[in-house]
DNA sequence: CTGGTGTCTGTGAGCGTTCACAGTAGAGAA
DNA sequence: TTCTCTACTGTGAACGCTCACAGACACCAG
């Protein structure tokens, strides 16, 4: 009864010809109604849909970007190690809410993945030979230069946290760093806690210093001194959150409570503070940030940080497709929210 | 000095067309430069390159692929839940490993992610237009019907991990199963442990089957008793592998010892037996399967069974391009190695 | 010298779409 | 009527590439 097409071969798909011939218009009306359907009358409208389902006609991509010279697609860049990419389940929210939302738009998203500096200048190369309209960016180290490096050649970019230079404008999405950290170290305050240490993310990125301003800033509104011996910064992996716990304790072992920039280094926190023998949260209260699947993962669950990854990744592909679309380039900062759970 | 396209603006890029007039050829010579060289004179060809390299000419995909009706990508499908893909690492490893595989032949990879039955819709419809040349599946469930679908389709398809039914020839790429259970439940035998409990993966999918099956095999062979109450299923998830362990410690008090067929179910029936008193590996040894980076952040770190994941995404992307180029589809199995830790 | 063979090269056509333009028909205004 | 305006439609020309074909040239055998 189907027309199958023989054994693994593929017939040739209906083009916009077959179409406007079995509606019985022109090429041009078909493209027409494909296209937002203005200047066609209500009935070459119908005819040309009713043709599209019989013949089950779908647009050729190909052949349109080459005329358009958009390629209707997106890519997302993460230029991370591998061992952040395997461990780190926030990217996996970012890659999934930026693909449903881009799906919403019937454009497909690129992975590309550069740990590597070569595996960078490849895919700069083919980014910039413009086959794809534009870029999502997920980097933690803002230093890398390949932000201005695509923004110079033009193409629209939008980045997940905030940048670190500002020569030149580049949109962003992100969570309200500060705001949050501040949020986190008055609820431990709030615990009657007043020997707070921190684990921060890396210094040389504005997420990283912007969490470690909160913290300060509120100590320093409570009356609190700041102990220099109480911070110390990690990479946002588990490791350095261990490691950084560790030196927190030898150096200060009186602490009472501790803010780690992420839930993924608060679990390597967790478990420094197991070996030394510290009950959590009796003897030490640990607060996250990030919210991510690693926080009710841990034992105990985690206090931490809701960052709003579902709305930073519908955002960002807000902020790319108006960009593409020839807006300006935007920064949207959105509010974080304090999740209270056993780790406090 | 750069000549720099305006603000934001890009100029056009170079054609074909202008790289052979600056190397002083036609088309069809830069053409054949492109495609492999042949018949082309060591002369022309090296003009052609100097001018490819002065212009920075980079072919146009859409225009090419207009022609030969190739799209030169590929598609990876993954047809999990969100929550699943947010909490397993192996799909991190996975992903990574293909595009990667793929970009040493210049193939970019579109993400598709069809967690409800209407992404898998639009999904299909995408692939069927023929947008991508082939693609790469990932699914647990292997009873649902998209492979089934796409293969009607002529879509040139591997799988990763075996397919349930065989009734028409799909590629796959999978670690042997059932092999790697077998090197676990005897490892766990030397162990001294005989009342040896399985949480096994979902029994509608060979890869669950067979790691049972791998486990009753030995315990035979080893003149143990299978004992069903000492055998419970889950999904892979953690959460499934929790309420397993929970459920064995119930029907099963005197288990000594439990098989996992995932390391995230492992860490899952970690927390069980944590909760219930019992030591790990002192009362209870644990083994799980995979070798993630699950694994080795378990505390205690978790004896597994390695799948070799690089070689796995690898084998799949040669498979499909073997299969894209007109092969027939093929089936690879891959060896499994036990790998040691604290939990046992 | 003729004819073949093999290597290399240029040319026109065409892939399926969009876009600019020209053209038609009908309505309303002068 | 005639002219203008608007709504709609069809047509040729691109977009940048590959492919098939034909032609040129060199070489060797007969």
């Amino acid at each position: 009864m189907t027309m199958s097409n023989g054994a693994g071969g593929r017939r040739r798909p209906p083009t916009i010809h077959d179409v406007a011939r079995e509606a019985g218009v022109s090429r041009g009306t078909v493209s027409r109604v494909l296209n937002g359907g203005h200047y066609v009358s209500p009935a070459a409208a119908e005819a040309v849909n009713a043709a599209i389902r019989k013949t089950g006609y779908v647009v050729n991509r190909h052949a349109r970007s080459l005329i358009t010279g958009r390629s209707d697609s997106v890519g997302f860049l993460l230029t991370e190690p591998q061992e952040r990419f395997f461990e780190d389940p926030n990217f996996n929210v970012l890659l999934s809410g930026c693909t449903q939302a881009l799906a919403a738009h019937d454009i497909p998203l690129l992975l590309m993945l550069a740990g590597t500096k070569d595996e960078r200048r490849r895919i700069t190369r083919y980014i910039t030979a413009g086959h794809v309209d534009g870029v999502l960016l997920v980097s933690s180290h803002s230093g890398d230069p390949v932000a201005e490096e695509l923004r110079e050649a033009g193409v629209p970019l939008v980045q997940c946290g905030k940048p670190m230079g500002l020569r030149s404008k580049v949109s962003y999405v992100a969570a309200d760093d500060r705001d949050g950290a501040r949020d986190m170290v008055r609820h431990l305050l709030s615990l009657g806690r007043r020997r707070i240490g921190m684990v921060s993310g890396p210094l040389d990125t504005p997420g990283g210093v912007d969490r470690l301003a909160g913290y300060k800033e509120v100590l320093t509104e409570a009356g609190v001194e700041i102990d220099e011996r109480l911070v110390v910064s990690g990479d946002y992996s588990r490791a350095s959150g261990e490691a950084g716990a560790e030196r927190l304790l030898a150096q200060a072992p009186d602490l009472d409570a501790l803010f780690v920039a992420s839930d993924l280094m608060a679990r390597g926190a967790l478990t420094a503070l197991h070996r030394a023998g510290r009950r959590v949260p009796e003897d030490v209260s640990v607060g996250g940030f990030d919210d991510s699947v690693a926080a009710t993962e841990a034992v105990p669950a985690l206090t931490t940080i809701r960052q709003p990854y579902d709305r930073v990744s519908a955002e960002m592909v807000r902020v790319l497709l108006a960009q593409i679309g020839g807006e300006d380039p935007a920064a949207v900062i959105l509010p974080t929210e304090l999740v209270k759970r056993d780790s406090t």
